[in-house]
DNA sequence: AGATTCGGCGT
DNA sequence: ACGCCGAATCT
């Protein structure tokens, strides 16, 4: 049988497309879409692509049947982006079940995932969602893992001071309204049920002078190591930058 | 065994 | 309507 295999363009130097036709059947007629890599190995689908490449190639805006990339193909994410930040507009609180401060986008990178099918509620999705995220640089060394006060409890059953800390942080940062806890004392008991969705999952606190004082100094630290790394970022995109445009001059 | 092919589920 | 992947079928 004849195999038509063409270059890929918008994937690394190797990779081949193929399609083939559906020639019997009730889906006779439809074709299926194919990619070699450089080293021979199949590919049938978009996911497969990505977990193999990984986060060397952007796949955000690969479409896989026609093999090429689609400015405009980010609209998926955009949608749900557009619904979030829209009711947030309107004053409406951020559920912070859905609505996190981290890349939804993130399809190309390896993160094993836990499919949960049991729980009749998602309360529990969001728990799992921030579990294990760590800050990292660029070749996903882990940074370093950050510290809780005593007198902060968890709610719920993953009780880890790991997971609670950024369930606080996402809160810090998707909120304009103050942060208590579950002040439900029946939270407590059965969060599950009881759970206030606009608050992370611990339990109310209190927070002294000396510990404002203590993270005061830390932030300027912080501050200081911050505005070095965007600096250096920023000179890096300004270089990408010029380069697709020389790029698209020539084309 | 591996490769090919179509069905069919989920979105 | 289509992407994705299981599994029947072919070699």
């Amino acid at each position: 049988m004849e195999k038509r295999r063409s270059d890929c363009p918008a994937l690394p130097p190797g990779w081949k497309k193929e399609e083939v036709i559906r020639k019997s059947g009730l889906s006779a007629g439809k074709s299926d879409v194919y990619y070699y890599s450089p080293t021979g190995k199949k590919f049938r689908s978009k996911p497969q692509l990505a977990r193999y490449l990984g986060n060397s190639v952007d796949l955000a805006c690969f479409d896989f049947r026609t093999g090429k990339m689609m400015p405009g193909k980010l609209q998926k994410n955009k949608q749900r982006l557009r619904h979030d930040l829209l009711s947030l507009a309107k004053g409406g609180k951020p559920d912070l079940n859905t609505t996190l401060p981290i890349r939804q986008t993130a399809s190309i990178f390896k993160q094993p995932v836990t499919k949960v099918t049991s729980h009749p509620e998602n309360k529990l999705f969001w728990e799992r969602r921030l579990k294990g995220l760590q800050s990292s640089d660029v070749s996903e060394k882990v940074m370093r893992t950050m510290d809780l006060p005593k007198g902060l409890q968890s709610v719920g059953l993953d009780s880890s001071d790991d997971t609670l800390l950024r369930a606080i942080a996402s809160a810090l940062h998707m909120g304009s309204s103050p942060i208590t806890g579950q002040t439900s004392v029946a939270a407590e008991k059965n969060p599950a049920i009881w759970l206030n969705t606009s608050q992370p999952l611990c339990k109310a606190f209190t927070v002294t002078d000396e510990q404002i004082r203590e993270q005061e100094l830390k932030v300027h630290q912080a501050r200081r190591s911050l505005e070095e790394a965007l600096m250096a970022d920023g000179l890096a995109r300004a270089a990408e930058n010029t380069r697709e445009m020389q790029e698209g001059m020539t084309a």
